[in-house]
DNA sequence: TGGAAGTTTCCTGTTT
DNA sequence: GAAACAGGAAACTTCC
């Protein structure tokens, strides 16, 4: 979302991809790592309604919370709305989670340029360099929401014991997620991001949830490289794609190559959550 | 340590 | 004939 432009496929490739979710409280483990600077429209206030609801969607990942906790209508707000609420309004619009938002938005108006890519994290203490050398991104280049989601970018701020002794007290937690984003997400995550991944996949219908694979292979070797696993296919990954219509997340669509459809079980691709 | 979830890999057969 | 789809089966990785 508000990130860096674009990097390139081969770049995504030969970068390590950021496995927030291997990370539950990725705040904690980012904890005194200094942050790193992005692109001007990272500052929340920039936001979009869209890319407030990507934020949401991040921090649940980051912190494992069901997306249930949080009532997205409550946030059909943009981002200079979202940065005028009050710690109060945080608490009445997402309840328990609220004091989560708030800490990640008030660090991300602090700082106004937040950005961590925990791939290329280093677990040491804070230094006075930043432990990225370079997050400049070439233009044209794809870009890749893993790496670059704010998944990654959590407030520092949610370190504090307190809060995480709270949060896992009060909050419920996704009772499984092995290997950090699921597929689906990460298709749908592709699919949020259509300037910055040209012509991977896109949208058949949007309203419906059907989308096309444009570069299947493509897709397949950035899924792989995610999964650190070089020989990941497109025939590989659309058997992983069918176990999801079972599940529901996906539908099938008949007669169309390459085309898929969300399903009922599937969230966080319409615009409407937005 | 075992079970569950979510793939990953391989395979055969079918459809486009 | 090639590419994609469909789905069974087993293996694998990770988390709890």
């Amino acid at each position: 979302m508000s990130i860096i432009p674009s990097t390139t496929l081969d770049s995504q490739l030969t970068s390590t991809w950021g496995p927030a979710s291997l990370y539950p409280d990725g705040a904690l483990v980012m904890s005194g790592y200094r942050s790193c600077l992005w692109s001007h429209d990272s500052q929340p206030q920039f936001w979009s309604k869209y890319q407030v609801w990507e934020w949401l969607q991040q921090v649940m990942d980051i912190h494992q919370i069901d997306a249930a906790s949080i009532p997205f209508q409550n946030f059909d707000i943009d981002g200079h709305q979202l940065c005028s609420l009050s710690y109060p309004d945080f608490i009445r619009a997402a309840g328990s989670v609220g004091h989560i938002l708030f800490n990640s938005i008030t660090e991300l108006k602090s700082s106004g340029q937040y950005h961590v890519d925990i791939g290329q994290l280093e677990l040491k203490p804070e230094t006075d360099t930043c432990p990225f050398p370079d997050v400049s991104y070439p233009p044209g280049e794809i870009y890749d929401p893993s790496v670059h989601s704010l998944a990654a970018d959590i407030s520092p701020t949610h370190s504090s014991p307190d809060i995480k002794r709270s949060f896992s007290r009060s909050h419920p937690v996704k009772k499984h997620n092995p290997r950090g984003t699921h597929l689906w997400e990460f298709i749908r995550d592709i699919l949020l991001n259509p300037e910055r991944n040209p012509g991977l996949i896109k949208w058949e219908d949007r309203t419906e949830g059907v989308f096309r694979f444009l570069k299947s292979e493509a897709v397949a070797q950035l899924w792989g490289k995610k999964k650190n696993n070089s020989s990941m296919t497109y025939e590989k990954l659309s058997r992983a794609m069918r176990y999801y219509y079972k599940r529901e997340i996906l539908e099938r669509v008949d007669g169309r190559r390459l085309v898929y459809k969300f399903g009922r079980n599937a969230r966080g691709w319409r615009e409407t959550e937005k």
